[in-house]
RNA sequence: GGGGGCGUAGUUCAGUUGGUUAGAACGCCGGCCUGUCACGCCGGAGGUCGCGGGUUCGAGUCCCGUCGCUCCCGCCA
């Protein structure tokens, strides 16, 4: 026995005459009393069921029983609508299905939501993801996540990648963000860690020899959520032997803009533009900056060095936004509010009207070249006065708001770039010492390898990252092979010789033992999913997401375990005052 | 760890300067209805206004505390 014939959403009018049998959920029903019609869902669409009781007063009588979500199959013949009853809005619409035989093969309860409901609390829809999941959102966010993979391994495997798994259970790295950890029975007293990325292995796969590695491998980081950040995340991980940054940019055009034709029929520019880190940290504040909008931030520093106004002229650096409005008094209070927790002292703003006059409490300070170099009739200039690093980090978080909040974002625009090349190091003000911008394994470009004595701050990284509308997509490097190499990295992160040995000893051990050149990309499926389909929730391109507390509301995981379980682990859980 | 917003029927929301019996839509239950497609019409059930305390003659509304959710900063590729 097979269940149907065909899909309800597949109904056309070549089908008219056939006696067929779909199966699926009722949608909606609509009971006239005598005539009945039902919207039938399966994975192919809509499609209508006629029940006429002159024409089966059988299933007339079951099909008023037929509530939201029943399981129904049904039998009958595909009929051409009259014209008056035509429905133009489905693509079924120009046919129906008379039924003469029906069966409830399942029933709901009521349910807990309505699914043509939009804005449900998100803990009612975890709590029956199920349901929630068959909505037509999230049944276009899972479909089309699973055609972007599809995507992404024949385009991998066109060129030759092959997909190996690496371990689950791996070592705790005292790199980055906060591990997951997992006891085991087994070595008492000793933990996994779930990996924040098969960073190392994928190197030693390459070292061992398989030059073209990739894996959709999943990852965890114990780090406090966000709309667009998950703890257990799926990434596109790849690493090749002999790498070329150049053929691995044309990888990644390739893959991308396929995903974009086939999945949502937009057709993207490429190459896509490239940038270097510095050059987004100046002109947006970020490095990942969104390209839809303009708003750039604007340097003032050499216009205000002698500025009568000493905030601006001791500060190291004076930039600015343009911003296409004028602002009243009270909304630019709400900006510097809003700016004071990010860092900066105040905010400093000038008024240009339309009419040409000025209104400014600092404007009095200003001479006449420095007021005209930021004249713009119609907007007002907002300046922040700090160090270089804090003034384009305030500037490009109100450039942001401002994108936002004055809709300036052109929302049909898909704006990508690489970030190219990156900063080698980071200062860590608490720690006062040197990290890795990327991690450690990150390559320095040839001409940055003198600048690690005298100015480790200037050098670059054989580094990019992809960003498309103001979202990180992907990030890679080109590694170093060279043992030496290697540890000087390390020496130079404050990493000690034995801290090396006993955290990295076999990395370094397989890179003096034949190591090809090598490097990769990694990408965010899940990132990658909500650019593509613009959901403001990462959650959403999940089938099974935790919420943003880190638990999921319908198994109520993570949960207690019971106290025997944590003996034989070696375990006590310390109460909370204790800590 | 810090800040903002929210919490009223199964769901989404409204609820005026504190005032009598807390409303609407959808959903649910019952009835009518043979061309609907967000079907329509009539009727009905359904509320610890998150929880605790306070102010008041009187609190959904004001105050304090607390819990939960959500967004952001810190943190995190």
């Amino acid at each position: 026995m097979s269940w149907r014939d065909l899909g309800a959403g597949e109904l056309r009018k070549d089908d008219v005459g056939r006696t067929v049998t779909v199966a699926g959920w009722a949608a909606r029903r609509r009971d006239h009393g005598g005539l009945i019609f039902v919207d039938l869902r399966d994975q192919t669409g809509i499609g209508q069921l006629v029940i006429n009781p002159e024409r089966s007063p059988d299933a007339a009588k079951r099909a008023h029983e037929i509530r939201n979500e029943f399981v129904l199959r049904a039998t009958g013949e595909v009929v051409a609508r009259a014209p008056e009853a035509v429905n133009p809005n489905l693509p079924t619409g120009e046919v129906e299905i008379q039924v003469d035989e029906l069966e409830l093969v399942s029933r709901s309860t009521p349910l807990p939501f309505q699914l043509d409901e939009e804005n449900v609390d998100e803990t009612l829809r975890y709590s029956y993801r199920w349901l929630d999941l068959r909505r037509d959102r999230l049944q276009r966010n899972i479909r089309i996540r699973a055609q972007l993979v599809s995507i992404i391994r024949q385009e991998m495997e066109r060129d030759g990648f092959i997909d190996i798994e690496t371990p689950i259970m791996a070592k705790p790295t005292p790199e980055g963000a906060r591990d997951f950890l997992v006891p085991t029975r087994l070595q008492r007293g000793k933990f996994f860690a779930l990996p924040q990325s098969p960073q190392i292995y994928k190197q030693l796969l390459v070292i061992s020899g398989f030059e073209r590695y990739y894996q959709i491998a999943r990852c965890f980081r114990d780090e406090d959520l966000r709309a667009d950040r998950l703890q257990e995340l799926t990434q596109l991980d790849v690493e090749m032997a002999f790498p070329d940054q150049e053929y691995i940019f044309e990888l990644m055009e390739r893959i991308v803009p396929r995903i974009w034709r086939e999945t949502i029929g937009i057709e993207l520019e490429t190459p896509f533009q490239r940038m270097s880190w510095q050059e987004a940290e100046l002109r947006y504040g970020s490095d990942k900056p969104d390209l839809r909008f303009g708003l750039e931030i604007q340097e003032a520093t050499e216009i205000t060095r002698g500025s009568e106004f000493g905030v601006f002229a001791n500060a190291e650096a004076v930039r600015y936004l343009s911003v296409p409005r004028e602002l009243s008094r009270a909304e630019v209070q709400k900006l510097e509010d809003m700016a004071k927790p990010w860092g900066a002292k105040g905010l400093a703003y000038i008024v240009f009207r339309e009419d040409g006059e000025v209104a400014s409490p600092i404007a009095k300070f200003l001479s006449e070249p420095e007021l005209e170099a930021f004249r713009e009739p119609g907007t007002t200039a907002l300046f922040v006065a700090d160090t270089p690093k804090l003034a384009s980090k305030v500037l490009g978080l109100l450039r942001l708001h401002l994108g936002r909040e004055l809709d300036l974002i052109d929302r049909n625009a898909w704006e990508f770039l690489w970030i190219t090349p990156m900063p080698l190091l980071e200062w860590n003000e608490d720690e006062e010492r040197w990290n890795a911008q990327h991690h450690p394994f990150t390559r320095p470009t040839d001409d940055s390898l003198p600048l690690l004595e005298d100015d480790p701050g200037a050098a670059s990284a054989v580094a990019y990252d992809l960003v498309g509308n103001g979202i990180e997509l992907a990030g890679g490097s080109i590694r170093i092979h060279e043992p030496q190499l290697q540890a000087r990295m390390f020496d130079f992160l404050g990493i000690s010789a034995e801290e090396q040995r006993a955290k990295f000893g076999f990395l370094l051990d397989a890179l003096a033992m034949g190591a090809p050149p090598h490097g990769g990309i990694a990408s965010g499926i899940d990132r990658l999913t909500m650019a593509l389909l613009d959901e403001p929730v990462i959650r959403d391109t999940v089938a099974f997401p935790k919420n943003q507390a880190g638990m999921d509301p319908m198994s109520g995981a993570p949960a207690e375990v019971a106290n025997d379980q944590l003996q034989e682990l070696g375990l006590t859980v310390v109460e909370e005052q204790d800590r």
